[in-house]
Parts: structure tokens; sequence; C-alpha cells
RNA sequence: GCGGCUAUCGUCAAGAGGUUAAGACACAGGAUUGUGGCUCCUGUAUUCGAGGGUUCGAAUCCCUUUAGCCGCCCCA
């Protein structure tokens, strides 16, 4: 048998239902904000992500799919094809095609600030876990064209609104802010001073870390790392005088706002574009993969991909996260719609003909197609909670009338069967 | 990339080298010949994720493999 590939799920009806109700809810809250809908490619030019996402991250080192299509891949292996310059991948997040199309559709030549929002499939080869798929789904929204803190703690507020409607327990704003690049490059050298005497005795990830991204070192799970570290220097203390002014900024709109929050020095995202404001939304209830909603502020990226200097930020969150973290809302089973149970084959296809009309009115109705007992069909109804059968055989036939049960009174009557579109449409 | 655990019907499971592979739910049929919910009866795994091996004998022991779950890492 084929099985679907690993880290991918089947949406079975059930979950899709779900699923629908949580997308109509984000489409709902954006609009309140004013967030409007992108919708972009599934796949992208690969150094799309190489440039934004950053090609240190591990994202872009060994979590992305390339795609490729046949004929390419004999030209690949025939050595006429740079699969990095021309090669495709499918998108593990949707900020950089976002802001791609931002600037491709010219949309910053319209008054700003431009707010939009996606929800879709990302796609990263890691191992599955509770809550990490391969190809998962997220919501987002960028709040692109100012830099105004405000702009951060609405991004900030619209997810938690999004928590606060889907009581999701024991959740917790956490917000940092990592500088941007001027002050990041004077911590780092501060951090690497600090660490220097020391990264001998750090796990084989720090010491990697060391080069490539000291402050990955602080957020090390191992204690004996942690033990070593103690009193390193926090970013929060070394910012510029911009950097820190926008955090106390942030911070005072977030009052304003009346949401908690704390301040937790250790979220360094995982994405190279952040700058200032990262923050976290995590709920305890999820296990290890607790974060939610994770985002920030990218004030590098829209000109790091050749558009006009423009800061922005976003956030990105983990529908299939919120799904689990969601209490489940408990809908009441309402029966409704109309089972057409017809006996004998001559008198199907009136019933066809009278299905037709019913949908064409606006009523939602079955056909019986299992060939089984009136008795056997009556039970499936009643499970399948159709709030009324009509039945039509043959002594029906014969008096030109149609049974019509009503399922949750367990009454029935006679209808000449040319009226009863009308009854049914009281 | 590294670790741990699990795998028996559609689902949840019992099963500790010799059982006719329990049971429950679900599904199907009947008691009720054209009428649902309760009740009762009946049916449904030559086979235990797959492939090898040990043994007179394997769901049970060994090896390999696949899949799933969970943790590290990373992230949503």
């Amino acid at each position: 048998m084929i099985q679907k590939p690993k880290g991918t799920r089947d949406m079975l009806p059930e979950t899709c239902e779900k699923i629908r109700i949580l997308e109509n809810l984000f489409i709902e809250l954006c609009g309140l904000y004013g967030f409007r809908e992108i919708r972009f490619p599934m796949f992208e030019k690969t150094s799309l992500f190489e440039r934004s996402v950053g090609e240190s991250s591990d994202i872009v080192r060994k979590e992305m799919f390339r795609v490729i299509s046949g004929a390419n891949l004999d030209k690949y292996c025939r050595g006429g094809y740079d699969i990095q310059k021309e090669g495709l991948t499918l998108r593990p997040e949707g900020t950089a095609p976002t802001i791609r199309s931002f600037i491709e559709n010219k949309l910053y030549a319209d008054a700003q600030p431009t707010k939009l929002f996606y929800m879709g499939s990302n796609f990263r080869n890691e191992r599955p876990q509770a809550g990490r798929f391969r190809e998962f789904t997220q919501f987002g929204i960028e709040f692109i064209g100012s830099e105004d803190a405000y702009c951060d703690a609405e991004v900030i507020g619209l997810a938690m609104d999004m928590m606060e409607r889907l009581d999701i327990d024991d959740k917790e704003l956490r917000i940092n802010s990592v500088g941007c690049p001027s002050c990041r490059k004077a911590y780092h050298e501060l951090l690497r001073g600090f660490l220097a005497d020391k990264v001998q005795y750090l796990c084989h990830d720090c010491q990697d870390r060391y080069d490539i991204n000291p402050l990955r070192i602080l957020d090390c799970k191992i204690e004996a790392d942690q033990q070593r570290i103690k009193g390193h220097p926090v970013l929060l203390d070394h910012l510029c005088d911009d950097c820190a002014q926008h955090f106390e900024s942030l911070k005072e709109n977030l009052s304003a706002m009346e949401l908690d929050y704390i301040v937790d020095t250790g979220i360094v995202r995982g994405l190279d574009y952040y700058t200032k404001t990262a923050f976290e939304i995590v709920s305890s209830s999820l296990g290890s993969q607790s974060t939610i909603c994770g985002g920030g502020r990218y004030d590098g990226l829209v000109e790091e991909l050749d558009g006009p200097p423009t800061p922005s930020v976003g956030f990105g969150m983990g529908m299939d996260r919120l799904l689990m973290a969601m209490n489940d809302l408990d809908e009441k089973e309402e029966r409704k719609g109309i089972f057409l149970l017809a006996l004998g084959v001559e008198q199907k296809s009136a019933l066809v003909n009278l299905a037709v009309k019913l949908r064409r009115e606006g009523h939602y109705c079955e056909v019986e197609v299992m060939q089984r007992s009136l008795r056997a069909s009556m039970k499936y109804a009643n499970k399948q909670l159709f709030k009324a059968v009509l039945v039509y055989g043959e002594s029906e036939k014969e008096k030109g009338v149609i049974l019509y049960r009503d399922m949750e009174k367990g009454e029935q009557i006679e209808v000449e069967f040319d009226r009863i579109l009308e009854v049914l449409s009281e």
C-alpha cells in the first residue's frame, strides 16, 4: 500500500471543519485590523529564501524541499542546469514570498502602510514530532511600511485576539529586542569577548555557533553550558538609543492595549532577517513544541530583496498547533437535511428529479444509494441525523403522493407528489 | 542529524512457546415481510506492520526492515 510521505497528514472531514472555523476567525480578525489577503506561489526561486531567511539558518542549510521537473533533472544530471541559480523550492515560510510580491507588484508605490495576511502550507524537512510536520499550515500577517512600535503591538494584538477567541490555555506573550545590525554587531563582539575563554568547554553545537551566530549559544538547552555562560552580557542592555527607545515604545503600546507580557531575553529568532522586536506566544498545553506564534520586526528585509528601504513587522502562527491547543468547541449535533428513499427502480428517477429541484430551492438532500431495506435505510437516516425522510414506493406512486416523515417528531404524512416542494419550503 | 518507545479486525484492545487469536465499540443482516432511537440474535482476523531465522510447534524468542509516536536539535 502506498502511504503518505513522512510528516504529512490527511485532513479528514471533521478536521477540515475545525480548520474552516479557524480560517474564518482569522479572516474576520484580519478584517477588523485592516489586513487584506495575499496569495503567492507554493514554490519560489531558491535564492529568495537564501537571501531572506539566511544562508546560515537551519531552514536554508538543510530543511528546504527543492523542486525540480523531470526535464530539468535530466539537464541537471548532464550539468546543464544550475540548481543554485535557477532552482525552485517549496516555500518554508511566508514572509519572504509576501515581501517578494510586495516588491515585484510595486505595492510600495501605493499609499503606505501595506497590511497583508496569508494562510497556507509551508514545507520543511524536519524530523516529525508532536506539533511539528513537514507540511504545516501557517497563518501570517505582515505590517509593511512603518517603523512605529505601535505596529509591532498591533501585530501582537491580533495574534493575542486570536488566542483569546479560541480560549487557548496558559498562553504567554514573551517579547525581546534583537537590535539592529549596528547595535547587534557591537554586541556580538562584546559577547564573543565574554565567551572567548569559555567556548572550548561548551558543547559542539555551541562551538559552531560561536562563529556563525553567538547569540544562539544563549539559548542552548544543555544545562552545563548554561552554567558556564552565567552572567553573560544581555543584548537588551546594550541596544543603541534608537532600538532601546523602540522597545520602550513597544512596551507602552502593549500596556495601552491591556496586554500582559514577559520580557524574555532568550528569544532569538532563527530566521536571519529579524531586527528589533522579536516575540513568541507559547502555550504550556502543547508539549515540547510550545510556540504557537512567533514573529518580529524585519526592517532590512525589503531592501535586502531589492525593494526600497521599508520597515516592517509580522508574525507566523502555526495553525496545526492552534488546533491542538484550542479547547474543543462543542457544537451540538442538529438534525438537518432530507433523505430521499425510493422503493423500486421505477420510483427512483422521480426522486432523482425531485432532488435536483430541492437543491435548486436551497435544500440540502441526499439520495439513498445502498439498496438496503426500508428498515435499514431508516436506521441510517436516523444515525446520520437527517431531519426528514421522503419515501416514494409503489403504493405512493399509485396514489400520486409521497411520504414525508419528520424524524424529530416521528410523525409522517402523505403529501401530493406535486406539492412536496411547497410543503418543504414552509 | 542523534536518542527513546510502540506496532494484534475499521477503532480501542486481551494475549508471557501449544487457545479454535478473547472482549467491547463500529459495520452488516435479522427478530419487526414498507418505517429510526431501546432490547435480543447472527455475521465479520487461516492471521498478529513486513521479511528472514530459532523450534516438533511462534502473535509470543532472535535478527533485519518499515511506519507511527515522543524527546534533542530547530521552529510555527
